[in-house]
DNA sequence: AAGCTAACCTAGGAGTCACTAGGTTAGCGC
DNA sequence: GCGCTAACCTAGTGACTCCTAGGTTAGCTT
């Protein structure tokens, strides 16, 4: 058929589609959860057509899950590059949670993505729970490292650090899509 | 065809049945989300078939709805009755904090359902949002009304008490979905 | 300018979903 | 025991989903 004006295809470079699909695809897992992002709208979104999508990613769940493990690389950079240091903890906390804002506002459904209870699927729990406890297991020695942690955490065991981490997980979370409703 | 014994049918009362279809849909939509969770599944949980499921509820919206609403509504009773009285507010917020864990003990799936990220339909998102406002207005106020509470939240107006409800939402959902993972 | 690669498309298969129309029967009230 | 209500069913519709096979063409290379 005609190429008329209103669908002209423009073709652009391999990586510049590939930017353009992650960026729609993190966008709509962010806002309508696995599931409810439909590969079509993620393709249209990306000015591009579904089968445009399966020449970047083997599937669906292939997309999410690099999705996720950048995201959550880049968290886990975010937390070992500036809790470091000799400065008091406090100070330290305070310096993580200015940078982990920072990334949110520049990555504005990091946050979503992250720490949804992305339980649809088994499959995509699965992926998510992988991810999200080797990311764990990254950032928990941190604050294990911490003295005076362990009274902090009010157990001697290990279930009081679990239980910190749970508690920072949603402090995280809400604060993120707080964020990221407000201006 | 004949009822042989496998497949024969047990008729129980109009209240009965639309309890095993709460308690089967509380359950799948805590664990797979809205989208995830398919009537064919509650109804089969139920021990029936789907449209049995539509002569108790209009739709899968209104199921879903009605179970939010029962569910943030028993959140605030527990608060509204533990949080207030003339202790100290340390206190105060420790047995809030246990009432809620009673509660979660008792109904494995509220903390999971009440809190999750419920945004994948528009329609969904909406009603979720809904529930939800209408229960934070309530909780609030009791906040608001502490000696100190300003402070704490760090700002004068009310945006420092949005970001407290933001952190509390998410500690409790975290605290919800630990509890209800460990035994 | 011609060719070739790869970016992109049309068309459709196969499966799942919410929801409905209309018939069947179990078990209570009499 | 018998009818009648309501609890339950079978069978299907239409819409939507992920994903694929195979063809078309834009635009770089030479």
């Amino acid at each position: 058929m005609a190429t008329d004006t209103q669908t002209r295809r423009r073709r652009i470079g391999r990586a510049a589609r590939r930017s353009l699909i992650e960026a729609a695809a993190s966008e709509l897992f962010a806002t309508r959860g696995y599931r409810g992002a439909s590969i079509e709208e993620i393709a249209r979104r990306s000015g591009v057509t579904p089968p445009v999508v399966y020449d970047h990613f083997d599937s669906k769940l292939d997309l999410y899950r690099q999705l996720l493990e950048r995201h959550f690389a880049d968290l886990r950079e975010v937390w070992r590059h500036h809790f470091g240091g000799d400065d008091p903890p406090r100070e330290r906390v305070a310096r993580s949670f200015d940078a982990w804002f920072a990334y949110v506002e520049e990555h504005p459904f990091a946050g979503r993505v992250l720490f949804r209870d992305a339980s649809a699927d088994p499959e995509v729990a699965a992926v998510h729970a992988a991810v999200a406890n080797s990311s764990r297991e990254a950032i928990l020695p941190l604050f294990a490292a911490e003295p005076g942690a362990a009274e902090l955490a009010g157990s001697i065991d290990g279930e009081g650090l679990e239980m910190a981490w749970v508690v920072l997980r949603g402090v995280l979370q809400g604060l993120a899509i707080w964020w990221a409703d407000n201006p």
